[in-house]
DNA sequence: TACCAGGGCCTTT
DNA sequence: AAAGGCCATGGT
C-alpha cells in the first residue's frame, strides 16, 4: 500500500498576479469548482488539487511533493513575470483599463490532448453546461481518484467508445467530433508529444484536421494547451472587441504576446456587454 | 453563404 | 411555471 504524502505549499505574495476565481472561472478550464469553505478545486494531469487565498498567499492543498515541480508549476505559468507582461501591455489604454479590471487573470498551460476535447466541447456553447458535459465525460471513462473524482479519460479511454455510449454526456453533435479527435490521436495521426514541438501555423493546420475543429478552437488549443501565447482566439466577444477598440488590428508590439491580451480583453468585454454592442 | 446541428442554462414574464 | 433567448462554432 503506497502511502500518499500529501502536503501543503505556500506561494508568497502570488495573490496580487493570482486571482483563483478570475483565473479558474474566466472559461479557458472547466474543471475548477468553488467549495463551500471559499476554496478551488480540480483536477488537472490526473491529479487532484485545492487551492485558496491566504492573505497576500496562495495556498495549494493536497499535492505530492514533486507535483509542484513536475506538474504544477507549468500548469499555472508561474515561471512568467505577470508584472512585467502586464506593464508591457499596458502601453496600450484599453488594455491598461482590462488588466487593472482583472490583474489576477493568468493564462493556463493544460493538457493538450484535454484542451482539445474541452473547447471542442464549448463550441457553440455556455460555460455552465461546458463544465457539466465534461464532469460527466470524466466520471464516464476517466480514471477513478480520491472522493469521486476522476482524471480526465485518455485518447484510448475515449476512442473505445462509441456515439451511442456517449449519450449520458448529453453532448448532442459534439459526441462525434470528440470521438474523431481520439481516434486521431490515439491511432497517432495527431501526436500530442511530438505535436507540442512542431511550428504554430502547422500545428493548427493538423488540429483542424479534426472534426469540429476550426479556426477559433484550434487557436484555443494552441493557446491553452500549447502554450502559444501569440494565438488570439476570434470569438464573438473578440470580434466585439476589435470592432470597438481595434478597428485596424492590435497594435504591432503586442502580437507576441497576443493570447495573453486576448484573455484581458475578453474578459473585460464579457463583463462590461454594453461597451461592446454588436 | 446561409442554415442547421443537442441541449440546457438563465432571464423574463 | 412556462417561454424564449442565448451560447469562447463548424460542417455542409
Amino acid at each position: 500500500m503506497p502511502v500518499s504524502y500529501q502536503t501543503e505549499l505556500l506561494l508568497p505574495g502570488l495573490s496580487s498576479c493570482f486571482d483563483l476565481a478570475q483565473t479558474l472561472d474566466c472559461g479557458q478550464a472547466f474543471r475548477w469548482r468553488l467549495q463551500p469553505d471559499g476554496s478551488w478545486r480540480g483536477v488537472a494531469h490526473g491529479r487532484l488539487l485545492t487551492l485558496r487565498h491566504s492573505a497576500a498567499d496562495i495556498l495549494l492543498l493536497g499535492l505530492s511533493p514533486d507535483d509542484y515541480h513536475t506538474v504544477w508549476q507549468r500548469y499555472f505559468d508561474l515561471d512568467r513575470d505577470y508584472p512585467a507582461l502586464q506593464a508591457a501591455l499596458s502601453v496600450d489604454p484599453a488594455l491598461r483599463a482590462a488588466i487593472a479590471y482583472a490583474p489576477g487573470i493568468r493564462v493556463l498551460r493544460q493538457d493538450p490532448w484535454e484542451t482539445l476535447c474541452t473547447f471542442i466541447i464549448s463550441a457553440n456553447n455556455n460555460i455552465p453546461r461546458i463544465k457539466g458535459i465534461v464532469e460527466r465525460l470524466c466520471l464516464l471513462l476517466g480514471d477513478p481518484l480520491d472522493d469521486g473524482c476522476h482524471a480526465f479519460p485518455t485518447p484510448a479511454q475515449l476512442a473505445a467508445a462509441d456515439e451511442a455510449s456517449l449519450s449520458p454526456l448529453r453532448c448532442g453533435y459534439r459526441a462525434r467530433y470528440l470521438l474523431d479527435a481520439a481516434e486521431q490521436v490515439a491511432r497517432g495521426r495527431l501526436p500530442m508529444a511530438e505535436a507540442a514541438e512542431l511550428p504554430t501555423a502547422e500545428l493548427r493546420l493538423a488540429l483542424q484536421g479534426v472534426l469540429g475543429v476550426g479556426p477559433k478552437v484550434a487557436d484555443c488549443v494552441l493557446l491553452f494547451g500549447f502554450g502559444r501565447v501569440e494565438c488570439c482566439p476570434m470569438d464573438t466577444w473578440m470580434r466585439k472587441v476589435m470592432a470597438t477598440l481595434y478597428p485596424d488590428g492590435l497594435p504591432a508590439q503586442l502580437l507576441p504576446y497576443a493570447g495573453l491580451a486576448q484573455q484581458y480583453l475578453f474578459h473585460y468585454a464579457r463583463s462590461h456587454p454594453s461597451l461592446f454592442p454588436a
